[in-house]
DNA sequence: ACATTAATGATTGACGTACTTCATTAAATA
DNA sequence: TATTTAATGAAGTACGTCAATCATTAATGT
């Protein structure tokens, strides 16, 4: 009933506990022989070594690091608390995580960041990314310090980081697209687009498979340039109805990501009917969704990313299958 | 740097490591003021238990259960192995997990299950249950005896259940209305239903999320009665031709789980342009999608659900707050 | 003042693994 | 054969907590 042990897998095997050991820690002074015997033994008894255990003696307590943005939109304070959550949960498990929050978009301040925190950072770090040369040469560096790194919401790739934790974003693009063709019952009119920024890898893959629908499926509409708006809610509302003053064809807008209280806002004081898109569920986008505002949300559950998030760095660490 | 430990806290608090461990494990035998002075010198410390070292030296190691369907739907055999992998994941962290596959909408089959299980059930359940009274009961002598029991993928409410785990159905249903309403163009028609069981909570839950969109939002369309398909693709297809055969004005379809691919061949074959919303994502509903047959699926992540699942059970045994 | 009870300390041996040290044996080399 | 080298065993300490035992001290009742 009980589990196998170490102990038991030596006797199975004819040899010692120490031997046992440093062929679970592929330490030297072993016979290939005697390997053999010793991992046969193992997988006859179904051995798993605990690894809470093997924890405890090599006294490691994982540590990572979190590095988030700091934007105002509730998507962000929503990660934050979520990795609040995580972090009192998991620190039952020896499993520190420290959060660091820093402005949006500014990927001079990440890597400030990260410079900051030397080897403070730990054995692994979460990055909510933006895409420059400064941060992939961050990470790189990062990663040739042994320090396991993934990025999750946003992705950079051509970096070291080992993994991304997040949704398919240029699915969820072309979802949007979809949807919103099927929303828009004009024959022809323009397609607005709000992001957060062009640094931001998220965004631009899903504006990338919203425009692969868009283009392919829906030549009757045409899709405009997109507005940056900065994470700032103030900054979206300004350009947005500024472009909505100027162009009153506008039947349908998909908005990707950051400030999307600014959409809602701005598109609720307009007098057009227009078909909106949106990700990130909020207390505002859940109310304009009931109102009828908005005709879709799409939603990506942050608790979900950040604990997939220590999952696998813990898993790396480990060096364990994902 | 390291962490806080117990010997710590006793040294903070003047006491002896024993007092410590009689506060920790709320044993008799402490004086209320020194339980105080134990606690105080806690949070002046932060300490946190080590919960892996205290299972360690309790021997305790999690048993848990989880018993599902044997439904030949793919949305169960994705969830059979998603089991299987969360299973090799966290033995390593000393948490043995056995999986059991019952008849689909079959009551008294869970009802055996569990009987024959006896002790050997563990610490906890988790079961995609059928709703029914029996089933009830046996969950509620379940949790007499002290396992933790919680329902996944679909509820059992008014049983004594500590937690279900699993999306909104109502809210998909709801979801799956609001889409329906967009897709279908045409003017009036009949939108049929396509269910695997009344006995399954997250069908009718589902179903209802649907049907008060219908009421509400869309006088214009009729549903009809469902249609069972008991989880089997040759029965939907049977039942789901015959009905298209009756009835020439249906001009939209809920599949609202189980035995989505007999619609999917159904729809392909049939002649009439039919508006399609399902659930389940699967290689079929996937195909499907991109050739057109079906509009939108609604997914719900197995792997998320099962991995949701364990953390409960072992919060629940660990009376840690979730 | 004495016996009784309750609270606390001190000590110890688990739990399953990591890691080190020292001794022993066997095999390879001179 | 003597000597070096490599492989293995035996034994111990540590990690942070649990749990039990026994000894000690303080508070209570008679």
């Amino acid at each position: 009933m009980s589990r196998v042990t170490a102990q038991d897998v030596a006797e199975e095997a004819g040899v010692s506990l120490a031997t046992v050991d440093r062929v679970l820690n592929k330490r030297k002074g072993v016979r290939s022989e005697t390997i053999k015997k010793v991992t046969s033994a193992m997988d006859r008894l179904d051995f798993v070594r605990d690894q809470t255990a093997a924890n405890l003696a090599r006294r490691r307590s994982y540590r990572f690091t979190f590095i988030v943005s700091a934007g105002e939109t509730s998507f962000f304070s929503d990660i934050q608390s979520e990795i609040e959550a995580a972090k009192s949960h998991v620190s039952k498990e020896r499993v520190d995580i420290q959060m660091l929050a820093v402005p949006p978009l500014d990927p001079q301040a990440i890597v400030n960041a990260i410079e900051r925190l030397g080897d403070d950072i730990g054995d692994g770090l979460a990055l909510v990314a933006v895409e420059s040369q400064a941060v992939r040469d961050s990470v790189n560096s990062l990663r040739a310090r042994g320090v396991r790194v993934v990025t999750f919401i946003s992705d950079i790739p051509n970096s070291q980081r080992e993994r991304f934790v997040g949704i398919d974003n240029v699915a969820a693009g072309r979802v949007a697209g979809s949807l919103l063709k099927r929303f828009i019952s004009a024959p022809s009119g323009d397609v607005a687009l709000v992001a957060g920024s062009g640094t931001l890898r998220d965004h631009c893959e899903r504006r990338m498979g919203f425009e692969q629908v868009m283009r392919t499926e829906c030549q009757h509409l045409n899709v405009l340039p997109w507005i940056e708006g900065e994470e700032m809610a103030g900054v979206v509302e300004e350009k947005l109805s500024q472009l909505m003053a100027d162009n009153s064809n506008i039947v349908g807008l998909y908005s990707l990501g950051g400030g999307t209280r600014g959409v809602i806002d701005t598109i609720n004081s307009a007098k057009q009917k227009i078909s909106v898109v949106t990700t990130e569920l909020s207390k505002h986008t859940r109310a304009a969704l009931i109102s009828g505002t908005v005709d879709a949300v799409l939603v990506q559950d942050p608790g979900h990313e950040v604990r997939s998030a220590v999952r696998v760095l813990r898993a790396l660490v480990d060096d364990a299958p994902i």
